[in-house]
DNA sequence: CTCACACATAGAGAGTTGTCAATATGTATC
DNA sequence: GATACATATTGACAACTCTCTATGTGTGAG
């Protein structure tokens, strides 16, 4: 298994990012679990440690473990050991994928909606 | 069960989206299949017949059913009957909505990050 | 009405996910 | 090095997901 995915990289000729779809499958994956979600979510306060996340939930110790790391493995979290304690945060470039797939999906789709609609007004 | 999700309404003081993370997380998850990912950008080329979508894939067409009707009740896609056809769109709004949560998290995280490195600077 | 076609639904099965209790590992303190 | 604490790993299990085959439903053509 891969530790990271890798994904977003950009072609040679300065086009477009690479639609990898196995890489964003995985990246909206990791945040298709309400329990993930909130805890991304809650990470743009900063930096976290693992047990001040764990008092916000209704779960145990190894459930949250167990959903860091595939926070982690998805590239959207990074973690660091600061002596006993686990400390998470949002690694944005990962982030700054998945809006720019979603930018252009957008932009993309409304550009062709305008299109059929004026077709459909002549 | 809901036919539709209800998320990104609007409070009543112009304030922030609201965060309703089942709801996000259950669009997240429409996207987190790869075969629903690529139909889905699929569609930003414009609406599209089960057939069209259906031989771009190596998948029976009881299986495309399945995830169209997944797509369909995220509410990230639209579909219509004509005649015989399915026709298949994506639903602009309901994207927005992700976009709008990735966003807030994203310029949120950024600011707490910057904050941060300011801090370990001096 | 019957037929062919496009799509939906039902049922079954293999694989994956989210959860827990129990246990292991790593780290600082005494 | 013994102890206490934070986190990770393991193994088990119920629930859910994705896939298929078989069958049902709706629609237009003849």
């Amino acid at each position: 298994m891969h530790k990271h995915l890798c994904i977003g990289r950009n072609k040679t000729r300065g086009e477009k990012v690479e639609k990898e779809y196995t890489g964003y499958a995985h990246l909206f994956k990791a945040l298709s679990d309400e329990t993930r979600l909130r805890i991304f979510t809650m990470l743009t306060e900063g930096e976290l440690c693992a047990c001040n996340i764990l008092e916000k939930f209704q779960i145990t110790q190894p459930t949250l473990s167990y959903h860091m790391k595939i926070l982690i493995e998805s590239g959207l979290v990074k973690g660091r050991k600061d002596g006993i304690w686990m400390k998470y945060s949002i690694h944005a470039e990962r982030l700054n994928n998945i809006q720019e797939l979603l930018n252009s999906i957008g932009t993309k789709a409304e550009k062709k909606q305008t299109f059929q609609e004026e077709m459909l007004r002549r």
